[in-house]
DNA sequence: AGCTATTTATAAGC
DNA sequence: TGCTTATAAATAGCT
């Protein structure tokens, strides 16, 4: 449509091409639009040449991914996945590993056994028996040093008070001294001299440091 | 271009739309496909009107992929990052899970068990015991269906040899019988009709179809 | 789905 | 690029 017809194949004058380009290119934009409005159409158009620079079309209400989306469920082709293979693939890995260890799951709980067969049943059985045994120690273990942090609490509790009732001894025993200096001497003097050694504060069980 | 000029606006008849859209519609493709080749660009284009089927032209060399993620790139407009969102989420959820459940793995077979508290250890006690349990009784199951199958499988060689040897003897006695009554006769009639029915086959083991 | 009068797009030239 | 114009192409209205 001009003055003269062309054939449909590249043009290979360059600016020619460019020229061409330009205006065919205003023409459909132009005719994307007209589209769109006319027949109430949704229209998704992007134009670029080699020189780079991009045209693009989008009919309003729709957005291009809406319009995308739906090309995409209605074409059935991978167009995001292509896009995300990878994180796809990654995914599949991931959820096969996954369906692995919750089957594995499943059978160290007894479950869902009827498929295996006797070498497997043997296997599993040892896994279990080792697992039992681990846990059992380490239970085993864990009840020690409970036990152990209660004995010390109560050795604790006996120590202080001990070093208490100790304390009230000595507090006592410095009354009478104080009363017998002041004139109140009853009894003999050996009481305030040498008994407060005997009562001295030792430690009772030397081995507190083993507590955990 | 037509018989009359019509305003751009939407065309209330929906035949006349239909009509309408279908005839540019495929203006507008062939302009895509012209522009393609005269000018060496690359075109995405996707048309679908409200009655829902979609049509779509893709320049050739590149794929829609292509095109869409340059524009991705020139526009700056997010395109794919809500789609690849989703996928990441996917991913760190089943990796979330796919930790959990190698941490029960490793529990059930007694490792790492020291960051385990008491009621945990016990929790894990009982659910091995019962795994066990369960793995036991199926193993034992198993270990009698082969026992079973052994014994058939001894019985019904038993059989098949019993079955041959009495095949034999009536084979001898047939023979003794030809013989006799070819003139050989130096024993008493006797052999031929009474020994065979000692002899007839019986049923060894009358409950065979327990075979599993 | 065809036809065709008419409008539109555009090739060539400036 | 933009403008002009002769002409090819698209298509509105009709059947």
């Amino acid at each position: 449509m001009g003055r003269g017809k062309i054939e449909i194949k590249r043009i290979e004058n360059t600016s020619n091409r460019q020229v061409t380009y330009s205006k065919r290119r205003n023409g459909i934009l132009k005719k994307a639009k007209e589209i769109t409005v006319l027949c109430d159409a949704s229209v998704s158009l992007i134009v670029s040449a080699s020189s780079g620079k991009m045209h693009e079309y989008c009919s309003p209400k729709t957005t291009l991914i809406d319009i995308l989306d739906k090309y995409h469920t209605q074409s059935g082709k991978r167009l995001w996945d292509a896009k995300h293979e990878n994180l796809s693939n990654e995914i599949d890995r991931i959820k096969k590993e996954n369906d692995n260890m919750q089957i594995e799951l499943r059978h160290l709980k007894g479950e869902d056994v009827t498929s295996l067969n006797h070498k497997e049943l043997m296997a599993l059985e040892l896994a279990l028996e080792n697992g039992l045994a681990s846990i059992r120690d380490r239970k085993d273990e864990v009840f020690e040093t409970i036990k152990k942090n209660v004995k010390i609490q109560a050795l604790e509790d006996d120590n202080k008070r001990l070093i208490y009732e100790l304390h009230q001894q000595e507090m006592n025993m410095e009354c009478n001294v104080r009363e017998m200096e002041n004139g109140y001497q009853r009894v003999g003097d050996y009481q305030s001299h040498q008994m407060p050694f005997a009562f001295r504060v030792q430690p009772i069980q030397p081995n507190l440091q083993e507590r955990m």
